[in-house]
DNA sequence: ATTCGATTCTAGCATTGCTAGACAATAGAG
DNA sequence: CTCTATTGTCTAGCAATGCTAGAATCGAAT
């Protein structure tokens, strides 16, 4: 059995090669560059290839965001395990997540703005969303003030986190005042 | 110049024709479903004729968009004309805010969303983004709180409203909250 | 009525996501 | 070591996309 096992090896490896090309290329110059036959091509194999790992080019883009949620729900904890008291968490959370959104576009993209097929909000929700939704719920929850809902509240700042980090993004908001902006959310919003 | 001036009109009336049809497919069908051949189709003239209008389909995009800043703006304004004090005001806004986004689906992805090659941000942008902008600043502006630039206060709540309207869209948050969602987000955010 | 300029269309290009069917490599049997 | 059957990979192609060149047609002014 031990050839199988090869072959499911080196096939396992090739999926991660076709997911770290397709997020670099799409880090490099955009989703829209990321077409099958470049990212063909960068793997040194055909397109019908990519085919038998995913189901489309949507389903690469699911994968990817799947990846960066792990990634991000990993970056939240780390920064937030590092603060003293519930404001620097909330505060350190922000900062976390902006930064996050503003140094992996593509894959915060993957994650929030495409359409990677994936559930939301409901009991199909893959893993690594709903931890890194319960990564922000960790610190959120403790400063949701009496009588809120942790959950909902929870959706509110993570939303305006999201609307902060897209419209930055976009050009819709200046870039230099983020900080202003964050320490406005963070005071306003969390009961400390 | 009688000629001349009915050629201008026709002509009008023809890009007015283009615009009212891409809205009208994109609100049913998605974006993805207003190809220029589609467009052309339903006019009832060849593709050719919508790149003497417009100079590609990223054009059409920009200035739907604009249509909609226009009428968001109005909106927006309708809404808290009619509300008697500060707090009642910014609710009706923050309501009216995301019901637009809500109902004009298409329209808002063509403003927000989609690249339609409009200028945010600095002096290049467009008249009516800078007035929907302006309509927000209008009631917010009274409830920054001291010390707070108004400006700065309005990009973080509109950032808020941006995030609830796209993720509820996206299907990221539970529809039925939307109102709980609104008012936590107004009783914290507002100074009243 | 004819000419000439503007307008509109037909036809086509290159690119996209995706797939069918031909081809090649390889594991296991003899 | 050879043959066969399965598994894997590639070549070639489809339909759809945004966009454009050049032909054809229309209409206003002479």
């Amino acid at each position: 059995m031990s050839v199988q096992e090869r072959k499911e090896r080196e096939r396992a490896a090739r999926e991660r090669l076709i997911l770290a090309t397709a997020r670099e290329l799409a880090e490099q110059q955009g989703w829209d560059a990321v077409t099958t036959r470049r990212l063909a091509e960068r793997i040194e194999y055909s397109q019908p290839v990519l085919y038998s790992h995913f189901r489309g080019k949507r389903e690469i883009i699911g994968a990817v965001a799947l990846e960066g949620a792990t990634e991000m729900a990993a970056a939240l904890r780390a920064a937030t395990s590092a603060a003293g008291g519930p404001r620097t968490r909330v505060t350190a959370l922000a900062r976390a997540y902006l930064d996050f959104a503003a140094r992996n576009p593509a894959v915060y993209d993957a994650m929030f703005q495409l359409d990677g097929g994936l559930a939301f909000a409901n009991e199909d929700t893959p893993e690594p969303l709903k931890d890194a939704f319960a990564a922000l719920l960790e610190s959120l929850g403790e400063v949701a003030g009496d009588g809120v809902h942790p959950g909902l509240f929870t959706e509110v700042f993570w939303a305006a986190l999201h609307g902060l980090a897209t419209l930055t993004r976009a050009g819709r908001l200046p870039p230099q005042d983020t900080e202003r902006r964050t320490e406005l959310l963070v005071d306003r919003l969390a009961i400390l």
